[in-house]
DNA sequence: TTGAAAGCGCTACCAC
DNA sequence: GTGGTAGCGCTTTCAA
């Protein structure tokens, strides 16, 4: 490693030697203490600004043991693969951010694959941020419930588990998923297929909206089925092209995202049949994509903004001592063209 | 501020207590040294485990004055209402955390907003990344220029700049605009708007190509004309919704990026115009979304993948001392349906 | 109101 | 090979 070229390796003690100050109070008088008399705070706070003076905020989170950071984390658990630029997690990421940084705090980016032990504790105890987001439970419920009991500024981003006591957002997936079927049921698709990987709660449980509207439906109408796909665009692609070529005939396509739809739409295209004649698709999540398509994606909206900005409120809240409860955001069916269907 | 909840707070000295050694040899053992003995090191490396202990990076980094991050930047002094979740940025930033990640190295993202007075020195000074990346230079060229010589570690995805000395990365904007203006002359459009801010070099140096491509053009052709219009979604929208009522014929529309390409295609559609027939519209970097806009977006490919993999590659080269020259990475047309022509 | 001194957790130098 | 020790740059208690 050659030697680290740093430009800027003036610190508070050299600022303090040219105020003709101890260090101390070169602390207190960037800090705004009101204990530095006025003058003086402001013949530092000239010196610091024409030497391009700024804290080092290593020492100061090590002394502090507080950083001005939030860690965003993306468990992979359910699917190694999937890049993190994927639109969705990419799009979540760019609001979190803004929010994040809005509030003076920096934003550290963290990508968690398996094998994943202790991912959890290792993050807090390396990064020590001051908060944490998680997107997506994945796999990780048991992790994230056991280290919401000790470590208070956490909020994830994912479905409602049974019993769990960590704070969530999201939107209501079983009834968005109930949503997405009804609609293809009553444009009067009978063959649906649910695409997606269930091991993640979120898709887990837009499954059984799915499950329970077929079920309740009066028509005759075929059993649930359930196509696994990987969440990756090649994967969705694959799954759906083999999908089409077995023997399962279905009408409709109820996937557990728009990433997942939008490359249904491309599988079945390419293989000669129709969206929406051949085979209606919707989606989830209604990314800046869906609207884009083609055809346009039937939907069911996330305001992922609106969830971002939901997520770092109640965290803040929480880095304030609060115990938030999770909050559900509002669900919404967004008709487009791939459902064949006003 | 309530007291922080931490749940581990063990630490070295913890470790070498219960294994009967001092930290210097925790430390050593933990990092790898030859100089320890094996049996120590795996005792050491088991209870480190056991207790969950993973060291702290504040501590760390303060010690080797290296912070194993790399902070990625995005100035946005001509355009402050950009936000984050712009598309090409978060796709761009998904890329380059995937790479950054995978080369064990943290990831902080920064928003730079005006004012900003010495930013770079203070992004530096302050979070002591161990490398910086900045997606677009904006208007801080000369801020970057003074900084580059100063800070090797330093990478910019943009447009290069004459005399510039710092390392680019990026494709080349005066052919690529020559391109997306040559085709549509190719197509017959006479009255080609180009429409971005050119305040921002990349954005120029398109809009110099495109101007290159009229110039020696041999038909008949309109003068160069350049609507200016903001980055955002609704500035766009709104800049070429008055270009259309406005008195200046056109029959084409050379877009300095694929949102300012995607919204001017809706603020077309909405006045009551087809895209291509009455307006042709050509895009510019290739985004996710150009391939499922309605129509489909023709466009100047930049592969944002291979820039990120590029920008990472040179910045790690630069880490260990290298002196990297800057890289083009390729452009090329992509021809769909918005131009209206094959 | 300011100064002195301790110490956050870690690594690296120097002894042995 | 291992232990002792100094010190990275900062904040904060305690004295003055």
């Amino acid at each position: 490693m050659p030697k680290k070229s740093t430009p800027s390796n003036i610190k508070m003690s050299d600022i303090a030697k040219i105020a003709g100050v101890h260090t101390s109070t070169v602390s207190r008088a960037l800090a705004g203490s009101p204990l530095v008399d006025e003058a003086v705070r402001k013949k530092i706070a000239g010196i610091a600004r024409s030497c391009g003076y700024v804290v080092n905020s290593a020492a100061r989170s090590l002394r502090l043991r507080r950083s001005q950071t939030i860690s965003v984390a993306i468990p992979l658990g359910h699917e190694s693969q999937q890049p993190l630029s994927d639109p969705f997690f990419v799009e979540m990421f760019g609001y979190l951010a803004d929010e994040i940084t809005q509030r003076g705090y920096g934003v550290h980016l963290q990508k968690i694959l398996p094998p994943m032990d202790r991912w959890l504790e290792n993050l807090i105890a390396s990064n020590q941020p001051d908060g944490i987001l998680i997107i997506g439970q994945s796999t990780e419920h048991k992790a994230i419930e056991a280290m919401a009991k000790k470590f208070l500024p956490l909020v994830v981003w994912g479905g409602q588990v049974a019993r769990q006591s960590y704070c969530t957002v999201g939107s209501d997936n079983i009834e968005g998923g109930r949503l997405a079927a009804e609609h293809l049921l009553a444009c009067g698709r009978q063959k649906i297929v649910f695409v997606g990987d269930t091991n993640a709660p979120e898709f887990l449980l837009r499954y059984k909206g799915y499950r329970a509207a077929l079920e309740h439906s009066s028509h005759d109408i075929e059993k649930p089925y359930l196509a696994s796909s990987h969440l990756t665009a090649d994967g969705a692609y694959a799954a759906v092209k083999s999908l089409i070529a077995g023997k399962h005939a279905l009408d409709a396509i109820c996937a557990a995202t728009d990433i997942i739809a939008a490359n249904a739409i491309r599988a079945i295209t390419d293989t000669g049949k129709t969206v929406p004649g051949d085979i209606a698709v919707v989606g989830y999540d209604d990314i800046a994509l869906a609207a884009h398509t083609n055809p346009p994606l039937t939907t069911v909206r996330q305001d992922i903004q609106q969830g971002a900005r939901t997520m770092v409120d109640l965290l803040f809240r929480r880095i304030d001592g609060e115990k938030t409860p999770s909050a559900i955001i509002p669900t919404q069916l967004v008709i487009r063209a791939s459902s064949g269907c006003p």
